[in-house]
DNA sequence: TAGTAACTTCACATCGTGTGTATTTGCTAA
DNA sequence: TTAGCAAATACACACGATGTGAAGTTACTA
């Protein structure tokens, strides 16, 4: 129940809207979003601080909107697809695997700060999980799919590889690795996928 | 470098002292961290906001301190001591995964608290920092040790392993499991010793 | 019991969020 | 081309949180 700011219908406004967008993301991906003020936002998109809060109720509202934007524009649906078009379900997790190297770092640093407005916001509270529910559902449709085969290894169950799974999609785990362990993406992709392999696959 | 506080040596300044403490605690458990106000745990403590700043110096401070504190008082090390006393390095890795249930339920709160000031405040990041290394070099004699008893799964290199495992020592997947997913801490013991095995492990 | 460290009270500076209001800019439709 | 109106600006303000300063009060301890 997002408070709606109306559909801008002027060229003005639709160019300004972007703009602020754009600039959110510069300055979280420049300086890090523990420094994302309105103020930062709003200079950055050459636009006065008030400006902002004619398209966006609130600095959550804002992070919200550019989440949502990222998932929509972004070529992540495509990403994905990959995974389900995979010829078996052993495939089909190898692809996961890369799949979350591809996707995932770059809306990370976005993903990380609704993950720490969410806690005070209800609107990016129910985005967010929104998304977890997604996400869980991917990893449902992956576990069933290897247990069809009968490929899940055991004593994994359908529900304990979901939830599982879903986990090891953690914002901690991949920063832990490409950022702090300074691990490429193929490197995180690889072992990610040997991972999950030797977890829920069961050998033929 | 933190800006020390002289040591108390007055009986209530001790007393003080620790009853900011355990407020804290009280505060970030039962309200959350997003709520955690010098104000509120002032008042927790029945204290002057005043009177904590004569103790800690800043907020982050605060955190730190008291994830320093739950580190020397809480039973972590005797946690931990279980598992380099396991007789083999494959018993070692089913109890560590034990260790990560004991010990890290108790001071996730206060961690979360912590990796978010962390990003502000150089002395919690250093605090931070310090914790992880040793937990990287607690995961790094884990794969060593599996390595010399030539338990190591291929195609596992010790650094490797070193690093996946200490990523999977994740607050996130934690927090996803246990809160979220609603998972008991003997599931969770379980199914990480599980997947710590199955990816670590070379069948004998 | 005197001296002093520790605490309280109150005031203040600073910064970020979010709102209110009057005014100006610039798109768009007649 | 211009009248009308949406969108943006400028400026002011309330609020809440952090952190500091300074004078007065409480309660350990020697």
């Amino acid at each position: 129940m997002a408070k709606t700011i109306g559909e801008p219908r002027n060229a003005r406004s639709r160019r300004t809207c972007s703009a602020i967008l754009n600039a959110t993301r510069q300055v979280i991906e420049t300086e890090g979003f523990e420094t994302l003020t309105m103020a930062a936002v709003a200079q950055r998109a050459g636009v006065s601080r008030r400006a902002v809060y004619l398209h966006f109720t609130s600095r959550a509202d804002l992070l919200s909107a550019l989440l949502r934007h990222l998932g929509e524009a972004e070529e992540l649906g495509q990403s994905l697809e990959r995974v389900w078009a995979a010829p078996d379900a052993v495939s089909a997790v190898d692809e996961w695997a890369r799949h979350l190297a591809r996707a995932h770092p770059r809306i990370l640093p976005i993903a990380r700060a609704v993950e720490e407005v969410r806690r005070t916001d209800a609107d990016a509270a129910e985005l967010r999980e929104a998304i977890m529910e997604r996400w869980r559902k991917g990893c449902r449709r992956l576990a069933t799919w290897l247990e069809d085969e009968g490929r899940l290894a055991i004593p994994w169950t359908v529900d304990a590889a979901a939830d599982m799974m879903w986990a090891l999609m953690s914002w901690d785990l991949l920063e832990g690795l490409t950022i702090e362990r300074d691990w490429s993406q193929e490197r995180y992709a690889e072992a990610m996928a040997l991972l999950l392999r030797s977890t829920f696959v069961r050998q033929a």
